[in-house]
DNA sequence: TCAAAAGTGTTGAGTTTACACCCATGC
DNA sequence: GCATGGGTGTAAACTCAACACTTTTGA
């Protein structure tokens, strides 16, 4: 079958991560061409005879030394067709979630350069990247409603704060701490570790930890999770 | 920017309707290539100078007739990169609802037939339209937990009961009459005509209208409808 | 008068929200 | 002893689920 098409097909991906009690966004600079220096999200074109998840796998390890196994296909962007001003392209866009402090970044094919953005830090960026990683957002924000998030994005151990703090910061806004402890309790998926954390100043904090098998039940199941309360 | 990259980008789209006390959705018979006489999902090629959504709306109208004004995107089916035997080909899905007693359909450009298939009686389709099909009823499903859905599938005018069976259609389950009905009163984008329906035998039906207004207000808010009432 | 479909309320259980003070530590 | 962050309970309001009989029509 012979088919004239002049379109590329690129993944990018928005990948987040909390840290210094901030969302954070990877983003690499670009190492050659029309954005040379320029910071973008991790992505690429994808390769003949390679499936869209596992192209972004890829892109996403080439550019920033980062492997994810679980990434979640996020939107399509091809409505504007000059989205790339050096070709028509459309890019599937993906959506993970990682914790920083694990990982070490290192750019290598394409990239010069990786690094962490804080979120609402970022800065105009080219393409409509800045859209996507909008999208990005909201998606995240609405996962939390029906899913629980953490997991990926805390350190194995964690006092309780660091999760009402990640809450807070994704969904921008604040909520009640004593109910939030009670419906998050109420769910199972955590346990105390009985170790305690000692900050500067204040009363040391239990850490918890997540019961990965209760964890991955309720991912499956769901949640309802709706943090209405201020 | 020179791109060597040989892969193909379709658009295709699942049209649900909701006919006969069922749900249906739209086919066409292909009419040419390798796969012609088999009925697919409605579809074709993106054009390169056309962003996606209007490639799935044109597609459809030139398929089928069917002129719809609102599509979502579902999904971008990519992984398996012989999806389609005759080349790489990438399908960005949409999916739409609409009203089947309102259109005429009009094969035309590519197909040689149009018709509504009742959802639960689907043939084995080419390709992976079977599974954008199940793809596209599991976020119909999903949508109605949080989206006032039945502007577009239903007439003007209708009993409640046609709203009644048509979630329990979509929803695959019953739901008891009574909680669906406050429920559903108590969003307040329902009206009473004042009419009545009467058919052959039984109760005669109040009819109903939606109020477009509160309907697109509710649509843009969102709703939190999780019936679970058996 | 029977069959068919439409219409209609209440109650108990569970969930959600609002809200304020004490505790353990470092300095 | 004070500043800092951690930890805790209750009551009122609301929402949800379960459940069965009456009404209106056509045949």
């Amino acid at each position: 079958m012979k088919i004239k098409q002049n379109i590329n097909v690129a993944v990018d991906i928005a990948l987040f991560g909390y840290k210094d009690n901030n969302l954070h966004i990877l983003l690499v600079k670009q190492g050659f061409g029309q954005f040379k220096n320029q910071w973008v999200l991790p992505g690429g074109f994808l390769k003949d005879n390679e499936g869209l998840l596992d192209g972004a796998k890829r892109e996403l390890l080439e550019e920033t030394g980062v492997n994810i196994s679980s990434l979640e296909q996020l939107y399509t962007f091809g409505d504007n067709i000059n989205r790339d001003p050096r070709a028509r392209v459309i890019s599937v866009a993906y959506l993970a979630t990682a914790n920083p402090s694990k990982m070490k970044l290192k750019a290598d094919t394409d990239s010069i350069d990786v690094a962490w953005f804080e979120y609402i830090k970022i800065p105009k960026l080219p393409f409509d990247h800045n859209q996507i990683i909008k999208t990005a957002h909201t998606r995240l924000k609405a996962k939390l409603n029906y899913q629980p998030i953490g997991f990926e994005l805390l350190s194995a151990k964690f006092p309780f704060s660091d999760l009402e703090n990640l809450y807070m910061t994704i969904l921008q806004r604040k909520i009640d701490r004593r109910n939030f402890r009670k419906k998050i309790l109420g769910f199972n998926f955590l346990e105390e570790t009985g170790e305690i954390k000692k900050h500067g100043s204040g009363r040391p904090a239990l850490l918890y930890k997540f019961n990965r098998r209760k964890y991955m039940e309720s991912l499956k199941e769901g949640i309802n999770f709706e943090i209405k309360f201020a």
